[in-house]
DNA sequence: GACTGTCCCGCCCTCTGCTGGGAAGAC
DNA sequence: AGTCTTCCCAGCAGAGGGCGGGACAGTC
């Protein structure tokens, strides 16, 4: 007997009889049970809406001897593209480290050596208990990937291959496709011939162009967050902007405990380690760390009007923002204690009022003589002044016992008495050139 | 096979805001 | 002279925009 499958479906050379297809694992062939298949895909399934039939070769034997099987052997009939493909199992391997969505290998049966894929691909379709796919029933082993078409499903095998014989003659860097080395050497040529229709930017891909132009022009947001009002015009984007929600810090710092959100932080951060000054300032060569830092610097320090940020509750004028910010906190925030004047009984729960309050005691001489009318403003003064009701000569000149009231007055006296390198100065009046022990101007 | 759109990773940039050390002035 | 306060400044991290480019699947 002889059969021949197409794509999607099974055509059986009898029309009542139905087959169960499954796995002989220790010889690597295909079993087409009969009879039991009441819930197994008949021949009208109805997957014949293909454009292009791939056909295989279905030989048939008897099964062991007193059962009622008949062994079948699947075979490609397509053998020129099979033999350069790597064994599937290969490919998944090498395919362990890539994308998301061809990470995910399923944990399906253990296919021996030499069953073609697209055989696997149609066995596991039709195996008992697979929920049926509607019209996808190329389904990969290595990766979540199904497909309607068996052409689309052959060239995804090849994603599981490392083989890529297209190779760059300027870099000598691999491809697969043609189309990914054409793209490639654009980028060593320059050329870019998706151009921009709004402005004057090119692109080596289609892609790129769309991108662009959301993000410059349609500003088109696809990507919504679920949580807050972002959106982004890339997939990846909302996925580092839902780390500011969920606090994910997936790039851990070798060195320290900092783990940043994203590479380029953590890359930045591990300047921090290696003392790294990327950014120089053109005028007086400081590096920075950070080009913001920077760009900061030559324009407060290097430029011609200045921006200066005025506190909008008192007059004070700020370089900064940053340090606008901390000035309003620490003055002209409101505070639930009470803080008291230093010179008076008044309180304040401002802090610029407090200290515009105790500036109007600035000038005043508040320290009143209790015997005369002598005030002053500060308190040593005044307690100067009151040895000279008192008689009080605190200081006294250890060569002579003369005492003073003030140490000013017992240094003078020592240079001038008990010091012999003391010279005293002398002041010469410019209009009779008398001289004097201090500066006089003669009338 | 070629074209196209999508996805993803990576890189670099800007803007923003907080922090702490140091200088300078006030007291 | 010592202390306190304010401002200047660089360091550094958070968040997001924009682009480069490779990979891959759908479609023709």
């Amino acid at each position: 007997m002889q059969l021949h499958v197409l794509e999607g479906s099974v055509a059986v050379a009898s029309e009542d009889t139905k087959f169960v297809v499954s796995l002989a694992e220790s010889t690597g062939w295909v079993k087409l049970e009969k009879g039991q298949g009441e819930d197994q895909p008949s021949a009208e399934g109805g997957f014949r809406a293909q454009t292009q039939e791939q056909f295989f070769l279905v030989e048939a034997k008897p099964g062991d001897e007193g059962s009622d099987e008949i062994v079948l052997t699947i075979s490609n009939l397509n053998v020129g593209e099979q033999e350069d493909r790597p064994a599937s199992g290969q490919g998944h391997v090498e395919k362990a480290n890539s994308t998301d969505n061809q990470k995910k290998a399923k944990g399906g049966r253990r296919w021996p050596v030499g069953v073609a894929p697209e055989v696997r691909a149609f066995v596991e379709w039709t195996a008992p208990g697979k929920p049926q796919e509607a019209k996808r029933p190329f389904c990969c082993d290595s990766c979540v990937f199904t497909s309607s078409r068996i052409s689309s499903f052959n060239r995804h095998m090849k994603t599981h291959s490392t083989e890529k014989p297209h190779v760059c003659h300027l870099c000598l860097k691999a491809f697969r496709t043609v189309t990914l080395l054409r793209n490639h050497i654009n980028t060593h040529t320059g050329t870019r011939p998706y151009k921009c229709g709004d402005c004057v930017m090119a692109f080596v891909t289609s892609g790129e162009l769309v991108r662009h132009r959301r993000y410059k022009h349609t500003h088109e947001k696809p990507f919504k967050c679920s949580i807050c009002k972002y959106a982004s015009v890339e997939a990846s984007k909302l996925k580092r902007h839902t780390r500011s929600h969920t606090g994910e810090r997936p790039f851990q710092c070798s060195l320290c405990s900092y783990a940043s959100k994203d590479t380029y932080k953590l890359k930045r951060h591990m300047r921090t380690h290696s003392g790294e000054k990327p950014y120089e300032c053109h005028v007086c060569h400081t590096r920075f760390t950070q080009s913001g830092t920077m760009k900061i610097h030559v324009l407060q320090k290097h430029s011609k009007n200045v921006p200066k940020y005025q506190c909008p509750h008192c007059a004070t004028i700020i370089a900064r923002k940053s340090d606008l910010r901390v000035h309003l906190l620490n003055l002209h925030t409101y505070k639930a204690t009470e803080m008291k004047c230093r010179y008076c009984t008044a309180v304040f729960h401002e802090r610029y009022a407090l200290v515009q309050h105790q500036k109007t005691h600035k000038n005043e001489k508040r320290f009143k003589c209790e015997y005369c009318s002598y005030a002053c403003k500060q308190e040593r003064h005044m307690t100067v002044h009151i040895r000279t009701h008192t008689g009080e000569k605190p200081f006294t000149c250890v060569s002579c016992n003369k005492c003073f009231r003030q140490k000013q007055l017992l240094n003078v006296h020592f240079r001038k008495y008990h010091d012999a390198d003391f010279i005293p100065t002398v002041y010469q009046c410019p209009k009779c050139s008398k001289s004097f022990s201090r500066w006089v101007l003669c009338e």
